[in-house]
DNA sequence: AATGAATGAGATTTCATTCAT
DNA sequence: CATGAATGAAATCTCATTCAT
């Protein structure tokens, strides 16, 4: 790789980490671009010479970061065979990462969501990989008869991305009384696994 | 109550519906207040006598909303003792009122997330009514003993109706191979109930 | 006078008031006529009856108060002969006036200026009715042998129309260190009458 | 100094002298943003970046243009010590500059006045100071034994403020029969030095 | 005659994007 | 490549006036 590509990105991702303090800031409609740009040091059309557009950044900072998420959650859960404890570590460095980037965390969690509309057309590769993520878990789960095999991995792997999903949302948004995520860590690896029977 | 009221109330509630309508088709930023009034069939300028502006225009819409939800949850489970059976009933409530009015769905599911933005300062007393018809299923499943005295209700509230919020969701965006609301209502009834371990 | 008639002019005279109130507090420009039917107690769209609209009910506003102004100036200068003694008095009633109401006062100085704009057609004949009365006294004051014969009557006039309106404007608007309305009263008349020459 | 700098300075100026055709065209109120941008030959967001606001162009005109007076009035005024010729002076320098820029001339008179509403809060030492060019010349004259130390100086300039600045508002409105600025000038010094005795 | 909801033109302002320097 | 001024479309909101009730 050449010098002139390596700055190259290294403004890139710096313009991307500006943008994800901004947006976690206003929000993305409330963001302006004038806005990251000087939150990034540059000028305010300097963006236009890495993405193409606001909506562009905002594609481009979640496929950044989400390649690098699911690279951390693959190192991680690499291996570990058992299904019942990659489950549990899925959720402890789910939450763990949510702490590291409260920023990244916040647009993911909330401007992520309304983006979904007007990003309608973007096939979204990275998510499909990060709730796949979830199904292989299951699967093995499943397939080495710890799991109950009458689970629909289509539809338990969504319900278990919302859960963890809106209680870091609440983390991050709550003020008051908020739980500590390793509380939330461990009492969704307890529920999730055993449900809320008593035995 | 006189004449001019019933029909002032009548207006109020057409902008209501015409703006779930919008918001569901555009998304809150994108939809503009002339659209909304189009929808309407109202003056361009005619929202302001019913509503201070957009924003108060959508925490109406959840307020009024929201009450009437939350009145039809209650009607139908005043009546039943079995907090599992409640539990139940409570999913497949919440998947009814999905189906029921998509518009709506889409406008709490999706947009009311990015406007978590500027509802921050406004004290969602409305959600946590929500939340705390969860936390009262689980308080009496505890208390008779059904659930497990291990769980934490303020944490699991949440994690519940992140499960069932996501699944929803997807359920409205998904326009490729969605499960059918039926199923996933039963699944997630069977995985919160029962865990995912194998007997 | 039917006390049909009665009732209107009460009316008329009733928005009128509530007119200065509003222009005086808002300024023209910023008073609504909505806020002026508040203030009058009167229904929004109200005030169309008794006058052609906004810019009507400023100029009657000043036409109906001119009128009286015109009336108490006449009936307390009617009997004094001397010039002198004249325009003393009638720099003390000008003050008076001012004191009396506050309100009005600050509609006639501040808010007139800004109307003669846009009421440029409208010929303002009560202001000159007003002038004139300052005319008079001087010329009467050449005549006898009092005033200085090479005052140009119409130029001294504004003159001292304008020295007396910015002293009282001063004190409306000033909020620090003003002078009292009587100081204000004795030094205009010492300073046009003797100049501003030691003897 | 940049050439950008420079350049910007320059559009600042362009824009502040549209506004004032503009605003003595129109008035203040309805004067509209776009027609100013018409009128400097700019986009119609274009003034912008360069005021904050509507409001705050009038502010910067004013003390822009105020700015530039007061240095014409001390340029002309700083050689001359008789208190007697000063006063002379700064009224003939007063009309010219009148006579000078019709258009600003209409701004200052007509249009700032009625701002005095919304430029109540805004410290106005512009003005102060030029008030202040009058407090120091009858100072003079009153320490050197030409003016009569009875007068108040604080009651006295305001009053000479109103005098001139009402004959010059006169002059620029009125189309009939207007006294030409020469006359006006004469006799004000005339009226304000030796009063309105006749000897 | 009074009411006050409805109208709709018009105003200010924002801001993503472009492009000359 | 970077800069940041300029563009101009579009959005929200206001409010004088009208008119059905």
């Amino acid at each position: 790789m050449n010098k002139r590509q390596i700055k190259k990105d290294k403004k890139r991702l710096l313009i991307i980490e500006s943008a994800v303090k901004v947006f976690a800031r206003k929000g993305f409609y409330n963001a302006s671009v004038s806005e990251i740009a000087r939150e990034a040091g540059i000028a305010d059309g300097g963006m236009y010479t890495y993405f193409g557009g606001k909506d562009d950044l905002l594609i481009s900072l979640f496929e950044y970061k989400m390649e690098d998420i699911l690279t951390r959650f693959n190192s991680h859960l690499k291996d570990i065979s058992d299904p019942l404890i990659k489950l549990k570590e899925f959720i402890k460095v789910y939450f763990q990462l949510i702490q590291e980037d409260k920023n990244l965390a916040e647009v993911f969690q909330v401007e992520l969501r309304q983006s979904s509309k007007f990003l309608k057309d973007y096939h979204n590769q990275k998510f499909i990989d990060y709730l796949n993520l979830i199904a292989g878990i299951l699967q093995d789960g499943i397939n080495i008869g710890f799991f109950n095999p009458a689970i629909d991995i289509d539809i338990t792997k969504i319900m278990i991305f919302g859960a963890l999903d809106e209680m870091a949302r609440q983390w991050i948004l709550g003020s008051e009384n908020v739980y500590s995520l390793k509380d939330a860590s461990e009492q969704a690896a307890q529920n999730l696994v055993f449900g809320l029977l008593a035995n």
